[in-house]
DNA sequence: GGGTATCTGCAACTCGGTTGCAGATACCCG
DNA sequence: CGGGTATCTGCAACCGAGTTGCAGATACCC
């Protein structure tokens, strides 16, 4: 509708449709329908989503299976995006936040296989066996979420 | 071959065949060879393995794909083993030892995809958002093992 | 607006894990 | 020690998440 004048760099008034497509601009690649959908997404979910979920969120926006498999890897690639291992072994994806690089806090919800982020402070550093290169520390807390705790056993 | 005369409790003689056994016949199941084999080889690993591991180092008296599947679940479901997905989305497994129930440092190789059980000071217990239920912490350290950073990028 | 490298959709595939069921066997009991 | 039975094993068929190859579409440079 609104027609995109401005180029790059951050830009206070712009929607979040159009911050999500100049990101993608500025990874150099195509600001395509499916890769602005998603990230636009992503940047909007309060916890790690599942491809699954994507699917379900997108309603008739919904792209082809493999496509969005095949964003979800760029986004990855390129730092837009983080993936990992959920309790149940499926992939989460969720955006990266510029404050968020190195360190993390997760909370896996092991009913309904969920993932939060949680804003804790990252424990320090630990000694490593000789040899190993540490590229990011995550403090994993695993039970059952309020809504998994509530129902059944 | 030696009649095992032991009925159960801390056997300083026993051999890693023979405490195995008892474990599992304490936990109220029949010891079967399966069982047996398996356990002991998570008991004398220094990483937890994958179901497609642990099929390769039993060899030549490997079962049977859905057999291991099965008592790889039971050795969780009792508690003696502990399961967790690693970076490649599959199964990890590794024996119980009673010094680590709630707290555990891991260190995940995102080039090989294996997890070295890490004996680092558990962090302290963070606040949780309201109803959620905490059952196991686990420290999460990810970036390249000593193998895996020697070798390619 | 047109040309082209990039992207999308479809079909077919791989891989880790699960389910159902019929035949084997560890272990309880005498 | 055997025999009976609940438990365990092996096979075949299945499932869902993720990947690959390729032909047709399209964002973006000009
Ligand atoms: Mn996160
Ligand atoms: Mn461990
Ligand atoms: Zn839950
Ligand atoms: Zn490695």
């Amino acid at each position: 509708m609104k027609p995109a004048l401005i180029r790059n760099g951050e830009q206070p008034g712009e929607s979040e449709t159009e911050r999500a497509a100049r990101l993608i601009r500025c990874a150099g690649a195509r600001a395509t329908p499916a890769r602005v959908r998603v990230l636009r997404l992503l940047r909007s979910a309060p916890t790690a989503l599942s491809h699954h979920e994507i699917e379900q969120s997108l309603g008739d926006l919904a792209l082809d299976r493999v496509t969005l498999y095949r964003v979800l890897d760029w986004l990855v690639a390129t730092g837009l995006a983080h993936r990992n291992a959920d309790t149940r072994r499926t992939f989460r994806f969720s955006a990266a936040s510029s404050s968020e690089h190195s360190a993390h806090t997760h909370f896996r919800c092991d009913g309904c296989g969920r993932v939060f982020c949680l804003d804790a402070a990252p424990p320090p550093p630990p000694k490593l066996p000789e040899g190993f290169l540490l590229s990011r520390i995550e403090l994993d807390l695993r039970g059952r979420c309020a809504q998994c705790a509530g129902s059944a056993q």
